[in-house]
DNA sequence: AAGTAATTGTTGCAATGCAACAAATCGCCC
DNA sequence: GGGCGATTTGTTGCATTGCAACAATTACTT
């Protein structure tokens, strides 16, 4: 499969409590396999992040994690997030310093290029072993020793393009 | 020249006071062309960016540019930033919500990445309209209408990695 | 000189991001 | 089960980013 990529930008009529339902159990999974503890403040964020395919600034994570009362510190959202990044079940949009959850199942190394819309904020991924090659091997080229390249592309997605 | 990779990661030994020279005289020549005004707040901030291949955050700008006593405020030099980068004077670096000069006279619409050394901070760019165009295609294929891809990469640079 | 447009100054604030230390919780071994 | 080190979370505080809104100034045009 490697090179051929795979497209995933969320449409509108797709079955998100679906695709919501399997990012938490592919993220339990993976936490238990690792060792590695979800805990109750990690699944609220990991769950903020997964109510939409938008990028979330920490403040609304706060917002949409401390419903009943107490609301989280900032720094309580970092280290969660901190969590969920290394574990790359959320990746942070540089451009808009902002995190979204990941909902593919694809390796901490990979090369994933993020789709921003400019028009309704939704996020996609396109994983490409081919442009990541072709961006190290550039990066070589120039006698740098790459490490991982981030690639966020805007633009308007299909469906605001259709509209 | 389309489709060439053009590569300038700068070496410690470059004749850097001639590399100053030759971008603020750029900046003057194109901000004549375009009739726009490059007034002593935007060249102190363009000038405050070439002394160094790192970029600077807001704050390392407001140090640099008011050394005689008052210090610019944080929106006086935003709004420098805006007017430089909207002319192709200065490049924003999202991983690190910092800002730098851009040495090359590449058209505002050149796509670019940018090399980011780890270890000295220096940051290179590579401009490849192969690379931008493989980019647009993955985009397209998505269904996506790309507008302006941000390619960072992070690492360690030739010098870093002999020494 | 008057009027308009562009630039800069001033004040203020929301949001990002994290350091440093204290408290609570978990996992493990005895 | 109780003790103990490691992990996680809470609390406080602050540096930095980024910009809105309005006033004052400067520059260009007629
Ligand atoms: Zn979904
Ligand atoms: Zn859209
Ligand atoms: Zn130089
Ligand atoms: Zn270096």
């Amino acid at each position: 499969m490697r090179g051929m990529a795979l497209s995933a930008f969320p449409t509108p009529d797709h079955d998100h409590d679906r695709c919501t339902a399997d990012a938490l159990a592919h993220a339990e999974a993976l936490c238990e396999a690792r060792a590695q503890r979800l805990t109750p403040i990690r699944r609220q964020v990991l769950a903020a992040l997964l109510t939409s395919h938008r990028p979330l600034g920490a403040y609304e994570i706060i917002e949409l994690t401390g419903q009943e009362g107490a609301r989280p510190a900032p720094i309580t959202i970092y280290r969660a997030l901190d969590f969920l990044m290394e574990n790359g079940l959320v990746h942070r949009i540089e451009s808009r310093n902002a995190f979204i959850a990941c909902i593919h199942n694809h390796s901490t190394a990979d090369f994933v290029v993020f789709l921003i819309c400019e028009r309704c904020g939704a996020v996609g991924e396109v994983s490409s072993g081919a442009i990541g090659e072709t961006l190290s091997n550039a990066a070589r080229a120039a006698g740098f020793a790459p490490k991982a390249p981030v690639v966020e592309i805007s633009g308007i997605c299909a469906h605001c393009r259709g509209a």
